[in-house]
DNA sequence: TTTGAGCGT
């Protein structure tokens, strides 16, 4: 299962996730999409641990909290489009 | 600001 990230701060880094993510579980893949035209990040990411409950623990916990002065959003993703 | 990529030797 790959977790969605949404409405991330634009200072948020891959690594940040992955610590972030971290405190849960073993990150086994993260993903920062970049606009390929400019550069910028896209404002939303994915991970994957590698403990499904953990996933499931992350998600709840994170849920809408405050981080990186953004309350970001935390769902299971959707499959690539 | 909210669902990613590979396109080639």
């Amino acid at each position: 299962m790959t977790i969605f990230i949404g409405n991330l701060s634009w200072d948020a880094e891959r690594e940040d996730l992955i610590h972030l993510f971290g405190e849960y579980g073993e990150v086994s893949k993260c993903s920062m999409p970049l606009d390929r035209e400019t550069g910028r990040k896209r404002g939303f990411a994915f991970v994957d641990l590698a403990d499904e409950q953990a996933e499931t623990a992350a998600i709840n916990d994170l849920q809408n909290v405050e981080w990186m002065g953004r309350a970001i959003t935390v769902r299971k993703a959707e499959p690539r489009r």
